[in-house]
DNA sequence: CTGAAAGCGCTTACAG
DNA sequence: CTGAAAGCGCTTACAG
């Protein structure tokens, strides 16, 4: 059986009080019964019960990430970030997979309630803001990753529209014209508020330069994945002329967009430029390598962390929203038009 | 406030006892109570408290995966599929990360008891089993996904031997001859139970085909990471003429790779043919396609949780070691010698 | 089929 | 600086 802090306790001759001061270290003990506490302790092999302390205290130490897939380079990268980040100061956390569908993003915020967690960071991909805002009881404490409509929710994100229009003036300044983007947003497909304000900053970008828009240059994708943003590039060179460019909404994306081309034998940079979003571990290491909107995820994993211990620790404190800066980082897979 | 078992009993007009029965659904209750109990909760929006739950039960229903890195695309899709299939079944799952060090592993076992979890999944990548069988206490459930000594853990793993050995026969087969190695296991740098039984398998090709092996062509890495891997070949390539086929005992490592091989204008497979282990979602994806070792993650991780719910149930039964299938996946990456 | 009581292990006022 | 008591919310024997 494991020892309680009553077995230790009575090991040392004090009260169970004075072994909770001991562990706790709020209440100043005297040295020499400290001492006594925590040779107990030792021999006895104490595991405090965090169920116990979490039941008292109405705190469990443990947070929530939930993403819409793990397996995904980005989101890989930026749970690695973030539960390094939480163990350092100190929280447990548990992942939570919302499979990019805006139903199980408001489960698991309702279920955040029951298991165990003092809150929850949420990394949503489709239009849920209403969800978030929720009339499914009171919300637990909760962050948003990404950009999702404004309604109240603590969020951290990079600033997408602008990025996008910095990637499209870097493909622009090289001599491309016709630029195609993957993971435009589409009703009929896939509707997310990163999606949207992506393809605005690549709008805002093609306006300023004086580009009509093609529509028929805004490929949506069903997922965010390589497999599908490859098929839905085949598919466009099947009925149209390569174009100058491809920037990817995600690296993963670009990944499978330069598998794409190199499949109708096309060269990158030679004949397309490709550029993505991200910058995965990976893209520096793809061939060509990768083009990329860059940003630190550690960044991003500290602010979501810093505010969700500020939620949790005031429930009626102002919404705040981080931005994450940002960098165009260019590489071999984008080259001027010669 | 939360409503607990005592305000919808209250409501309901019920004892504590009649609500956990309705909950627990193990005791029949009569029809009529059922209803108004069903409505109390509703009303209420009654939602368990698990720590309360977790320490009546000793059980809190999560359990924790402890993985090297995260942001490691084997370990994230290894994650995704662990973390799918134990919500199917009702766990929730708390991700630890280990880096890659031993000490953080012992660290993890003990802190396990800590943690508000029933069980522990181990992915470790050094030669941990000294301390998997721990005089560190009693042990928590724990399940160990990999090779490491058999002390007596159950474990899930691939045959690292039989499929480093079938990689090596199908590069022998393309008629390569010096055939390197990246993530040999190398006492100075990096000791691995996966690492020396993939380079037994390659060994044990070699001998079967009669050739010696070299040394040189064994080339160790200080982490199993594309950046590594790419910096350990170009200063493999520096001093020596470029094998024949480079077998990599990851596709990190063999993307890492690629791109050390290009940026020496050697070209894959025409000069150079590389393989990979794992088969990661991006192995379809880079340019050319990557030859790997593949087996289903989702099986390893239902497997993993089988295991675990079994020595949750039964901390004295048998031990158990379950091999996962797997199939050499060839791609465009290896071609045969012109 | 249901109720009243006890207790899981912890910590926090309340006294000293 | 320390002790004795109470209670967090749940479920499980124990009675009926």
């Amino acid at each position: 059986m494991r020892a309680t802090v009553r077995d230790v306790a009575t090991l040392a001759g004090v009260s169970p009080k004075t072994v909770s001061n001991v562990i706790n270290g709020v209440v100043p003990v005297r040295p020499a019964t400290r001492e006594r506490v925590e040779a107990a302790l030792r021999e006895l092999d104490y595991v405090p019960n965090l169920s116990a302390r979490g039941l008292r205290n109405g705190r469990t130490g443990v947070i929530a990430l939930a993403l819409p897939d793990l397996a995904t380079a980005y989101s890989a990268e930026l749970a690695k970030e973030f539960v390094e980040a939480a163990h350092e100061r100190g929280w447990a956390v548990q992942i939570e997979q919302s499979g990019a569908n805006a139903e199980r993003e408001l489960e698991l915020i309702s279920r955040a309630r029951t298991h165990l967690v003092d809150g929850l960071v949420l990394n949503p991909t489709t239009l849920v803001g209403s969800g978030v805002e929720g009339d499914h009881g009171p919300l637990p404490p909760t962050v948003v990753i990404g950009e999702v409509e404004p309604r109240g929710v603590d969020q951290v994100h990079v600033d997408s529209r602008r990025a996008a229009r910095e990637m499209t003036e870097h493909l622009l300044e090289l001599g491309h014209r016709r630029i195609a983007i993957i993971g435009a947003s589409d009703d009929a497909v896939f509707r997310s508020a990163t999606s949207e304000l992506r393809q605005a900053g690549y709008e805002d970008a093609l306006a300023a330069a004086g580009i009509a828009e093609d529509p028929a240059l805004c490929i949506a994708v069903a997922e965010w994945a390589p497999g599908p943003a490859a098929a839905a590039l085949a598919e466009h060179l099947d009925r149209h002329e390569a174009p100058d460019a491809v920037f990817c909404f995600t690296d993963a994306m670009a990944i499978g967009a330069m598998s794409a081309l190199a499949g109708r034998g096309l060269d990158v940079p030679g004949d397309v430029s490709v550029a993505g979003f991200d910058d995965i571990q990976g893209a520096a290491f793809v061939v060509p390598a990768l083009t990329s909107v860059s940003f630190d995820k550690r960044a991003i994993a500290l602010a979501a962390l810093t505010a969700l211990e500020r939620r949790i620790e005031d429930g009626a404190a102002p919404r705040k929203v981080a931005i994450i800066p940002h960098t165009i980082v260019t590489r071999a897979s984008t080259a001027p038009r010669g």
